[in-house]
DNA sequence: TTGTAATATTAAACCATCATGATATATTGA
DNA sequence: TCAATATATCATGATGGTTTAATATTACAA
C-alpha cells in the first residue's frame, strides 16, 4: 500500500493504450534491437528479425506515432531511433529479470 | 544505445503477454486500488469502480493466473492483494508522469 | 525518362480481447 | 435442507489488433 492520490480513470485509460504498444513480441525486438544498435534503417531491422517488411513498417509507424521512436530519412533508406527514454526504462527491466530467471534456474 | 547481450525473442514474447495485461484501464483502476486500499474483497472492488462483477471477477482473475495479484478466501468472501511489486512500479512510473503532465499545463 | 531499391500503404483474413447478461458454484445461517 | 449472499464461469457479439500479399510511393541512378 503505497499511497499518493487516486489517478482519474480517463488518464489510466489513456496509459493503457500507451502500454498495450510495448505489449508485443516484435515490438519489443525492434526495441532491442535499436536500443543496442543505436539509430537502424528499416531494411536492417527486418533482416535482423527476420520479419516481413509490411508487418515491422507498420511496427515502426504505430512506435513513431506514439513518440516511441522516431526517423529521419537519408538518401533512400530511413533511420529509426529511440526516442523515448522509458521504453529503455521497461527494456533494462526486462534485461534484469531474464538475468535473475537465468540464475535461478 | 544501453549495450547488455541480445534477449531472445521466445522470452520477450513472454514478457509482451505479461505487459498486455496491464495494458487495460479497468486492470490499472483495479491495481490502483489495491495499492491505495491494500488488500481488498471483490465487492469493494465493484463498488469503488462502479463497474460490473463479471468483468472484475475476470480481470482479477487473469491477474491472479499472471502472478501480480493473490488472493484467499475467509467466509464468503475473497480478498485479493497485490503479490508483484514490479506492477506497483509500473503503477508509481504512471503517477510521476501524472504528475509532471498536471505541472505542465 | 525509365528502372530499381527502400519504404509505406492497403485490403482481407484471421485471431484475440472485452463487455455483457445469464447462469453456476460456494459458503454460511436459519 | 433451503434461502441468501459472494464470487466465478460461460456464451456471445462487437471491436480491434496482427499477418500477409499485393500495390503504391519515394528517391535516386543510369
Amino acid at each position: 500500500m503505497t499511497a499518493s492520490h487516486r489517478l482519474p480513470p480517463e488518464f489510466l485509460q489513456t496509459m493503457a493504450e500507451a502500454i498495450r504498444l510495448l505489449g508485443n513480441g516484435q515490438r519489443l525486438q525492434i526495441l532491442e534491437h535499436l536500443d543496442m544498435h543505436g539509430e537502424s534503417k528499416v531494411s536492417d531491422i527486418v533482416t535482423a528479425l527476420g520479419a516481413q517488411q509490411g508487418a515491422i513498417s507498420q511496427h515502426l509507424n504505430k512506435m513513431r506515432a506514439a513518440g516511441l521512436l522516431s526517423s529521419r530519412r537519408h538518401h533512400r533508406e530511413v533511420y529509426y531511433a529511440v526516442a523515448a527514454e522509458g521504453a529503455v526504462t521497461i527494456l533494462n527491466c526486462l534485461r534484469r529479470k531474464y538475468e535473475e530467471d537465468r540464475r535461478r534456474q
